[in-house]
RNA sequence: GGCGCCGUCGCCAAGUGGUAAGGCAGAGGUCUGCAAAACCUCCAUCCCCGGUUCAAAUCCGGGCGGCGCCUCCA
C-alpha cells in the first residue's frame, strides 16, 4: 500500500522493515480531561490505518498506544480536585476507553502511561544514555537536550535551526538552558510535585521522552515501522522525539511519519481544550446522534483534509448510512435459490476496487463511493429480480468485507439492537396492523404507523411484508 | 515575519495532465391503499486573472479568500 510519510512529505510504498508485522506507535491523550471529537478524529483516522493494514495490507500490527498522566495540567487538575494524579488521571483513561469503544475504534496491543514504574525506568535509561553521549547536560536539577549536537535537527519539522522566531519563546525555563531551544529531558519536580528517582536524580519526565522510551520499549529496536499523531505534534513533539531517541540509540527512529489533520468547528477554529471550544463524544451523543455517524463524518474527509464539523454534516452521515442499512436489509430478504454469476462478479469488483482505494493512502472518501456505487446497483439488480440467495451471500460479503475496515455498519447494526420500543411490541403492532390492512381499515393501519414513527420506528411495507427500522 | 496546507454542484466530498466518483438535499416519473424504501431521468467545467500544453479542476506565475504550524495541544 502507499502511505504519506510527512518525513518525505510524498506518498512511498509501505512495507514493515522486519517480517509482516507492521510496529506502530500513536501519540494517544494526556488525560486531564475527556477527550474531545477532534481528538478522536486522529484516533478514528489511526483505526482506519490500523485496519487497512491487517484487512487489506495482510499485515499483523503491533500497536501502542500511549497515555500521557503526568504533566503541569494533569497535576495541576489532580490538585484542584483533591485526588492523587493517578485517581485523577484514571478517570479519564476510562472516559477515552468508552468514547473509543463507542466509535468502534479497535483496541491496540497495548496502552503503556507514563507513570508505570518499568517505562520511567526506560525513560531514565535513555536520558542517561543521551548524557554519556554527550547530548545532554544538567542545570538546576534538569537534563536538558541540547540541540547544537544534533545536525538533522529540524528535519521533520524543516525547520531550519535559526528558523524559530525570535522571542516567541516565553519558557519560565529559559535562562536555566543554554540554548532556548533546547528541551526539557527530566524534570526537577517543584515541591509538593509528584516525583520519581530512578537514577538521573528526583523529579519527573519530559513531556517528549515518554514516547520515545516507550515505543523503543515496546516495539523492540529501531527503526519502528510508523510513529503517528495529529499534526499539531510534528512540531516540536515528534521533532524532539526524533531528537532524543537517535541520540541515544544512533539508529533512525521511525520509518514513516503520519500525522492526521485537525477536526474544525463550524466557525473555522481548531477545537481545542485550552480554548475551551470543546464537543466531546457523549455531547454528540447527547444531541441525539449515534456514534455510528459520527464515525461515519469522521471517516468521510481525507485524513490529510481539515475536517469541518458540523451538525449538519452528522445529519447527512445518518441519512447516508441508513441507506447502506436498507439495502443489507433487502438482501436479507432474499430468497430465491440459485446464483448469478453476473452478481458475483460484481461483488469482487466493489472488494478489490475498495481494496485499491485504501491502499491508496486511505482514501476513505473514494472507498466509500465504492460502497455506494455497490448499493446503487445492488438494489437496482434486485428491483429486476436479478439476485439469488447465492449472491445475497456474496453481496452481504462484500459490504462486511469493506466494514472490517470502516467498522460502521458494525456501529449501526449494534445500535440497532436496541430499539427504543421492545422488538416483541413492536411485531405485535406490525401484526395488528396487518390485520387492519386486511380488512381494508387505513385509518386504523395509519394511526399505528404513525404512533410508531413517533416513538422513532419506522415501518415499510413491501410485498415481502412489513418491515420496521429505528428512525 | 518565516514555513506549510486548502478553495470542486445548495451542503458534504473524491479526482491532481486526457475531457468532473459518491453521499445529503431538490425536481419530474415508475411502483404503493396511502406512505416509506427502491429504480429511472434531471441537477457543476472545478475562487479570479494570466501562462505552458494537442489537451488543465489537475502544471507554472500573480491575485483574492480560509486554515494550520513556528508556544501546551490530536
Amino acid at each position: 500500500m502507499r502511505l504519506y510519510n510527512t518525513l518525505t512529505r510524498r506518498q512511498e510504498p509501505f512495507v514493515p522493515a522486519r517480517g509482516g508485522t507492521v510496529r506502530m506507535y500513536a501519540c494517544g491523550l494526556t488525560v486531564y480531561a475527556r477527550g474531545h471529537i477532534g481528538n478522536f478524529r486522529t484516533f478514528v483516522a489511526l483505526d482506519l490505518l490500523r485496519r487497512t493494514l491487517r484487512h487489506v495490507a495482510g499485515f499483523d500490527v503491533r500497536q501502542i498506544v500511549n497515555f500521557t498522566d503526568v504533566d503541569d495540567k494533569t497535576i495541576n487538575a489532580s490538585r484542584a480536585a483533591g485526588e492523587s494524579l493517578r485517581a485523577y488521571t484514571d478517570r479519564y483513561i476510562t472516559a477515552f476507553r468508552e468514547d473509543a469503544a463507542a466509535l468502534g475504534i479497535e483496541p491496540v496491543e497495548a496502552y503503556p502511561r507514563a507513570t508505570d514504574e518499568e517505562n520511567l525506568r526506560a525513560m531514565v535509561e535513555m536520558v542517561a544514555a543521551l548524557e554519556a553521549r554527550g547530548h545532554a547536560y544538567r542545570s538546576d536539577g534538569s537534563v536538558y537536550f541540547r540541540i547544537a549536537t544534533d545536525p538533522d535537527y529540524g528535519r521533520l519539522a524543516r525547520l531550519d535551526h535559526e528558523g524559530i522566531m525570535p522571542g516567541a519563546r516565553i519558557d519560565s525555563d529559559q535562562y536555566a538552558k543554554h540554548d532556548a531551544r533546547d528541551f526539557v529531558l527530566w524534570k526537577a519536580s517543584a515541591p509538593g510535585e509528584p516525583a520519581w528517582d530512578f537514577g538521573v536524580g528526583p523529579g519527573r519526565p519530559g513531556w517528549h521522552i515518554e514516547c520515545s522510551a516507550m515505543a523503543l520499549r515496546l516495539l523492540g529496536e529501531p527503526p519502528i515501522d510508523i510513529h503517528a499523531g495529529g499534526v499539531d505534534l510534528i512540531f516540536p513533539h515528534h521533532e524532539n522525539e526524533i531528537a532524543q531517541s537517535e541520540g541515544a540509540t544512533g539508529a533512525p527512529f521511525a520509518r514513516f511519519w503520519v500525522h492526521v489533520e485537525h477536526l474544525l468547528l463550524d466557525k473555522g477554529d481548531k477545537m481545542s481544550k485550552s480554548e475551551g471550544n470543546i464537543l466531546t463524544v457523549s455531547d454528540v451523543l447527547a444531541r441525539g446522534r449515534r456514534a455510528s455517524a459520527l464515525r461515519y463524518v469522521l471517516l468521510s474527509t481525507h485524513y490529510r483534509k481539515q475536517l469541518r464539523f458540523t451538525w449538519d454534516s452528522l445529519a447527512q452521515a445518518e441519512e447516508a448510512l441508513t441507506r447502506i442499512m436498507d439495502c443489507l436489509a433487502r438482501l436479507d430478504g432474499v430468497t430465491a435459490a440459485g446464483s448469478n454469476p453476473a452478481m458475483q462478479a460484481r461483488a469482487a469488483a466493489a472488494r478489490e476496487a475498495f481494496a485499491a482505494m485504501m491502499r491508496s493512502d486511505l482514501n476513505t472518501p473514494g472507498a466509500l463511493g465504492v460502497v455506494f456505487e455497490l448499493v446503487r446497483d445492488v438494489h437496482a439488480a434486485l428491483d429486476a429480480g436479478e439476485v439469488a440467495a447465492g449472491d445475497a451471500a456474496v453481496l452481504r460479503g462484500a459490504f462486511d468485507h469493506c466494514d472490517r475496515v470502516l467498522g460502521v455498519i458494525a456501529l449501526r447494526r449494534a445500535e440497532e439492537e436496541a430499539p427504543p420500543i421492545p422488538v416483541d411490541e413492536i411485531e405485535r403492532l406490525i401484526a395488528e396492523r396487518r390485520a387492519a390492512r386486511g380488512r381494508r381499515d387505513f385509518a386504523t393501519a395509519d394511526r399505528i404507523r404513525d404512533d410508531l414513527q413517533g416513538r422513532g420506528i419506522a415501518l415499510e411495507d413491501s410485498a415481502a411484508g412489513t418491515r420496521w427500522k429505528r428512525v
